[in-house]
DNA sequence: TGTACATCAGTGAACGCGCGTTCACTGATGTAC
DNA sequence: TGTACATCAGTGAACGCGCGTTCACTGATGTAC
C-alpha cells in the first residue's frame, strides 16, 4: 500500500522538469508578455534542445492553458486561505492586490485583454467559480444595503438575500479590479500618487450601505 | 489664399488609401487582437502587395501607434462633445460604456494590458490629459465628499477642493473601466445578468457621498 | 499647348529570421525473468 | 545477480510558414518652361 500514489523516480523527474519549463515560461511572459511566449526560448533556457520540450506538453497551447489554470489555483488558493484564517472583505481585498503585484503579468494572463478566439477549458471556469464562491462568503456577512435595479435583476435567479450578496462580490471583484488593472497597466505612472491609497479607498467604499 | 491648407490631388489619395489601410488594420484587429496585426495581411485587404505599405508607414509600429493615438482622440472627442452639451457625471459613463462596446478591441488596445517595453509616445499622454481634464470638469460640480487619506495624500499637490474633484475623477475612471473591462474581457459570460444594470449601479455609487 | 523632367505609387524578388512541429535516431534508465 | 528487453528523455535535421523590411525597377501622375 506504499506504493500508492508513490511516484517513480521517472515520474518525479518528470514534473521537476514540467516545473523548470513553467518557470522560465513565466520569466518570460514577465518580460514578453504572453503572447510573444516562445517555445523554443524556453527551451534553450531550460538546457534543452526545442522539440524536447514535447516530452512534456504536447503543444504551446497546452503549455499556456496550464499556467493559466496555475494561475487561477494560486490565487483561488491564496483567497480560500485568506478567508480561513479570518480575513474580511477588505482583507481579501489586499490579499487580491499582493498577489497581483507580486507578479502582474501572471494578474494579467487571467484578468487582462484575452487572446481573440482561445476560450478557456472548463476546469479553469470550475476554479473561477471557486473564487466567487469566496466572495460570496465573505460579502454575505456584511450588512444590507438599499436595493437597487440591479439587485432585482439579480433575484430574477436567486432570493433577495443571495442576490444581495453577489451584487456586493460584484462590487467588490469590479473596483478591485479597476484599480489594479489599471495601475498594473501603467495608466498612474507619473500622475504622483500613491495607488495603494486609492486602492484603499475604493475598498472602504465597499464597506459602506 | 484659397490655396492655404488646400490638398493637392495626390496629398488627398494618400489620406484615402491611409484611411483604408487603417480601416483595414482596425478589422484585424478586432478578429484577432492587436498583437496578431500583420502588415502583409493588411496589404492583400487593401489590394497592394506588401511593401506599398511603406509608402504610406514607416513601419509596423508607426501604424500601430498611429492606431493608438487615433483611438485616444475619438474617446477624448467623444467625452469633450458629452460634457459640453451638458452631459453629468452619468452621461459622461454612459458614453464611455458605448464607445467601448461599439469597438471592443479599440478599448482594450488603450486600456488592456500593454505590451510590455512599448512606450506610449508623449502625444498620447497628452490626449490622455485631456480625458482627465473632462472628468475633473464634470467631478468639480459635484457636492463634496468626506475626506479619506487619500485626499489628505493628493493635497501634497494640490489644494483640498482639487483633491477631492481628482479623486472623485479617479474613483469614476477606475470602476467604470472595472466593469467594461471585465465585461470586454467576458468574465461575466455565463454568470446569468445584464452587465448594463451592473455598470448602472456602479456609476450611480460615484455620486453618493 | 506641348515637351522634358521630377515625383511618387506600386510591383516582384529577395533576405534573414524565428516560429511550432514532425521524424528518425541514440543512449540512458528502468523492468522482468 | 545478471542478462534481455522495453521504456523513454533528448538530439539534430528538416518542413513549411509568415513575418517585417530592403531594393531595384516600372509606369503613371504632376510640374515647369
Amino acid at each position: 500500500m506504499a506504493d500508492v500514489g508513490a511516484k517513480s523516480p521517472r515520474e518525479r523527474f518528470r514534473e521537476q522538469v514540467r516545473g523548470e519549463i513553467k518557470q522560465h515560461a513565466w520569466e518570460q511572459i514577465g518580460t514578453a508578455g504572453a503572447a510573444a511566449l516562445s517555445l523554443n526560448a524556453i527551451a534553450k533556457q531550460v538546457g534543452m534542445s526545442g522539440p524536447a520540450l514535447y516530452r512534456y506538453f504536447a503543444s504551446r497551447d497546452e503549455l499556456i492553458t496550464e499556467l493559466i489554470r496555475d494561475a487561477y489555483r494560486s490565487l483561488a488558493d491564496a483567497l480560500r486561505a485568506a478567508l480561513d484564517s479570518g480575513a474580511d472583505v477588505a482583507g481579501l481585498a489586499n490579499t487580491v492586490r499582493e498577489w497581483a503585484l507580486r507578479d502582474p503579468q501572471r494578474y494579467l494572463l487571467i484578468y487582462g485583454t484575452p487572446v481573440p478566439g482561445y476560450h478557456a477549458p472548463a476546469e479553469t471556469t470550475a476554479i473561477s467559480d471557486e473564487i466567487l464562491t469566496v466572495l460570496l462568503e465573505a460579502h454575505g456577512r456584511l450588512p444590507a444595503r438599499p436595493a437597487t435595479a440591479f439587485d432585482t435583476h439579480l433575484e430574477q435567479h436567486q432570493s433577495p438575500e443571495a442576490a444581495a450578496t453577489m451584487h456586493r462580490a460584484l462590487s467588490f471583484w469590479t473596483r478591485v479590479h479597476g484599480v489594479l488593472s489599471l495601475e498594473l497597466a501603467g495608466h498612474f505612472n507619473g500622475m504622483g500618487f500613491d495607488p495603494a491609497l486609492l486602492f484603499a479607498d475604493e475598498v472602504e467604499s465597499l464597506l459602506r450601505p
